[in-house]
DNA sequence: CTGTTAGCGCCTTCAC
DNA sequence: GTGAAGGCGCTAACAG
């Protein structure tokens, strides 16, 4: 049985109220009861019950993040990872705390997101890793439950997005190996459907304008993000267009693949291909050559949700889209 | 402001009472009633507040997972993930919810995880990724608040524990180059203060003896986990160990270290020199050649501990120490 | 079977 | 400056 306020008041002599006033900082209350209170809160080794206070105060300072599916041993993870350890730093650093939920698992408790939210008096929600098509994600999007999304430009009227700028990061790709002297540059993309991948192939084009390279369409090879994808595509761009000095790739995966098709091959990269990837997974640093990329400042996507989260919610602050610039990481493949 | 009991229970003509005990399923409601309330309580969209029903019951169904330094990007991060994953899988099918703490961020609240605990009035912990110097890590595993860690063996009236069997994962690596027909076999361990290296030492010596392959106090260097320390000890054996033919690494890190340095001295893996890591991190499937290595099951730590927790909690089941088993995992490099 | 009463631990008017 | 009273939403005796 925990120590109360009012096992506080007593030790005090004071009234519960008091014990309050003190404990919070309010001005009413005389420095010697104040100085009192807070010793014998000290010596009882008080902690007040942040249960109650929600209950009292109608808001948990408690903020949901909602993960897809934890169970599943998918690629994202890492970067969902590193979200939300910036977004987890940030948020207590301002005062709230962190609730983990997984769209598997509240799925099979047969309660929405929404419900579990509103069951637990959160605060608010951050979702990140969700697809545009589960059929859930909007019912909290467009709830009065203030949100933020992780890479998906979903917005209204409680409901902000950060994301990372997909168009400029592949334009730094392109424009980089643009600069190192490549002009026949083709891109291997993600499937199409994917929101990333058009976004990414629009910066292939602008950049490709921008420097005065001609586009070609049969450049640009479809994939799905994986190492085998990567691989198949590279074989294409080797057999069927052998001009092709270098080739941006929309995930490190793929790019991976495209090096041990190249090394297969006998190839060497850079210098009979140069090679960029997109993501800066770990993985990047350890192949051989370790690979150039575009990388996401994931922390700071964390950091950047939760202060639009906090924003909302203490000072009425309007949702926003948030594109996160990225960053070129030069390594040795191009 | 949310639709409570006591709206339900106007609405259905009842007493808040009664509306308790039909959501509640108890026995002592008649059916007609039942019925009614649950279609009013539909109707109503009512969702129970999970803060109320904490406050009234005096326990939160919530668990902390006490990370290590969230911040900073060291390497178990991903270690940590996996067993989070199974963690809060388990955890929310057995009907609780999980809480995020680090030790970063909570210190410079300057409250030990304790108080974090006691103000959230948390059922119970789980704690991974601490070291065992760690101030307030026994504050936890010595309170009444039952406690799970991860990797450690620490347990006590309220704390138990679950990591790897790192002797027998040792073991595993070892007999296995053993019966790959590898009698010289040196070992590259991490510092010798860690606990899992004195273990995994351990279990290199025993499975030598074991096979009857006498130990050789030279063959054992120590490194520091690092991909660099890796290459240095691979060094010293190339250079003063010419008969090595295998090596059993600590972790794949320094095992990849290994690996890039036969490759820049021309040896050939696994013909001129077999190699093995420790801990299948994502990395060992894309080197060349791919890494054996032992495998820690991860994910299903986390349930064990989520288990343990919960059984701690709801049938006063006592702490224990639990081995989860390595797995050998054979690729191409031995 | 159902309603009344009494809290759980805390904050907030409103008096004094 | 301090205390008494009421209530946040819910559950648990205790009566009827």
């Amino acid at each position: 049985m925990p120590v109360t306020i009012k096992d506080v008041a007593r030790a005090a002599g004071v009234s519960i109220t008091t014990v309050s006033r003190a404990l919070n900082g309010h001005s009413d209350v005389s420095p010697e009861t104040r100085r009192a209170v807070l010793k014998v809160a000290e010596e009882l080794n008080y902690r007040p019950s942040a249960i109650a206070r929600s209950l009292v105060m109608q808001k948990t300072r408690t903020i949901g993040v909602l993960v897809s599916d934890l169970t599943k041993d998918r690629g994202g993870h890492h970067f969902m990872f590193d979200v939300l350890r910036g977004l987890h730093d940030r948020v207590t650093e301002l005062g709230y705390d962190v609730i983990l939920m997984s769209t598997s698992t509240t799925r099979q408790r047969l309660t929405s997101y929404l419900d579990f939210c509103r069951e637990r008096r959160l605060d608010g929600v951050v979702v990140m890793g969700i697809r545009l098509d589960d059929p859930y994600v909007h019912e909290v999007v467009e709830s009065t439950l203030p949100s933020v999304v992780i890479d998906l430009p979903l917005i209204s009227q409680h409901c902000g997005y950060v994301m990372t700028d997909n168009v400029n990061g592949a334009r730094f790709a392109v424009r980089h190996l643009v600069q190192k002297g490549h002009r026949r540059i083709a891109m291997v993309n993600g499937h199409r459907m994917a929101a990333v991948s058009q976004d990414r192939l629009r910066g292939y084009k602008e950049a490709l304008a921008q420097e005065g390279v001609p586009f070609d369409e049969q450049l640009v090879i479809e994939g799905d993000f994986t190492q085998k994808s990567g691989e198949a595509a590279m074989d294409i761009i080797h057999t069927q267009h052998p001009d092709v000095t270098a080739v941006f790739f929309a995930s490190d995966l793929m790019a991976v693949g495209g090096l041990l098709y190249a090394r297969e091959k006998g190839l060497d990269v850079p210098k009979d291909i140069a090679i960029i990837g997109f993501d800066n997974i770990d993985l990047t640093e350890f192949v051989m050559p370790p690979l150039s990329t575009i990388g996401q400042r994931r922390f700071e996507m964390g950091v950047s949700a939760a202060e639009m989260l906090i924003g909302m919610l203490e000072n009425g602050q309007a949702p926003e889209g948030r594109m996160l610039a990225p960053e070129l990481i030069v390594r040795q493949s191009t």
